[in-house]
DNA sequence: TATTGCCCTGACTATCTGGTCAGCTTTCAC
DNA sequence: GTGAAAGCTGACCAGATAGTCAGGGCAATA
């Protein structure tokens, strides 16, 4: 029995996955309100009552693909150490925010469309908790200066500048692809662009003296 | 008289305007498929058939706002001069990108969101040019770090460091407000952004060899 | 004054969309 | 087997939405 005394049966579990995966598809690539049920119903191969069997309204199920991208971002904020050397915490942030967007284009995508409506369904929760890991992060990289250990550089300025570039990428696939002239991008173009991304943020810490080949 | 032998009144200028300026908002608010020509209309102060009198369609009033951003985004692609000093282009670069996303910056978000959409909407014109500038761009930088005059770097990778970092202050609006606490960012604010990514960019290419105070 | 043609609008419609519901089938505990 | 609950669906609906159109106003020209 579920938390609403329901039993929890594989096919009923099933179905709400396959509608939540046509939902996902659907919400990413046409937003909220170009969304529709009918198609979501039709690429799910169930008929449009059934979408509503499991979730009330449209608002419920873009909740639910939402909340499944939340849990995902959670997941990936982890905490950082202080004491750990400046050079390999930046890094790993980079290779991290570079692999999920990586396989998670779906959900970066939809993250995206969120952040530009003004995240109007965003959770105070997560809203709150992106703050404060940047705020962290901004006063770890703060220290770092003061101990001139890294090269003085604004620090959230530095953190947009990694979160926009990896973002960018997912968010403007078209753009990105149109400008590499390839369909899509390979696992090694991802590679290339976290080692660049890394020297690139490394440089402008100052944690390369010896310019690495590119 | 105009292309189609009307009579160009200021009266009717002035109204097609209006309802230009009350599209752009809406479009950019709410996107193509959440945009509402009732709501449009009412913003103009105007009815809604008189929408409909100067655009034919939903369609054809956003291809209107498009080309309207479009004119602004090919004003803004000035032609690069490969003789001129790494450091002053590169900066120039950052400073009209900068600029341009602080002073228009619905025409930015309507460009993003039309990016994420994959441009569906967007001409292979501007496509075209778009990314015949970037080659350009990238074909001089490559040609600046063969003459060791900087350092070596993925050249689209750079272009993408700038061009993500300044539509992402434009793009994400709400999530740097929330970051920075703040209900709109200044001027100034748009100023540290500049210099800051000026000298980050310099840095990523060994133009600053005295780091200078941020 | 009469004519012409742009400018404008209220009232209307065809269509689409999210959502409902009565009633059917399947599953499962006993 | 049997009762009950979950799973499921076709047919339907109310409201919203883009778009239409007949006709009125109005300024300029003849």
């Amino acid at each position: 029995m579920d938390s609403r005394g329901r039993r929890i049966t594989t096919l009923g579990n099933h179905r709400r996955e396959q509608i939540l995966r046509s939902a996902e598809k659907e919400f990413e690539q046409l937003g909220f309100a170009g969304a529709r049920m009918q198609r979501i119903a039709d690429n799910a191969g169930v008929p449009k009552s059934n979408v509503h069997y499991y979730f009330a309204s449209k608002e419920a199920l873009y909740d639910a693909v939402l909340s499944n991208v939340v849990d995902l971002w959670n997941a990936a904020l982890a905490p950082i150490d202080p004491e750990a050397d400046p050079a390999s915490v930046l890094e790993d942030y980079v290779r991290m925010k570079v692999e999920l967007t990586r396989r998670y284009p779906a959900a970066t995508r939809i993250f995206a469309r969120e952040v530009l409506n003004g995240w109007p369904f965003l959770s105070e929760r997560l809203k709150r908790e992106t703050r404060e890991w940047a705020e962290a992060l901004a006063a770890d990289i703060e220290t770092w200066i003061r101990q001139e250990r890294i090269l003085p550089v604004d620090p959230r300025h530095l953190i947009f500048v990694i979160w926009a570039t990896t973002q960018h990428y997912a968010e403007s696939d078209a753009q990105v692809r149109s400008i590499y002239r390839k369909r899509r991008l390979s696992r090694a173009d991802h590679d290339r662009l976290a080692d660049s991304l890394v020297s690139m943020v490394h440089r402008i810490c100052g944690l390369e003296p010896t310019p690495a080949p590119v």
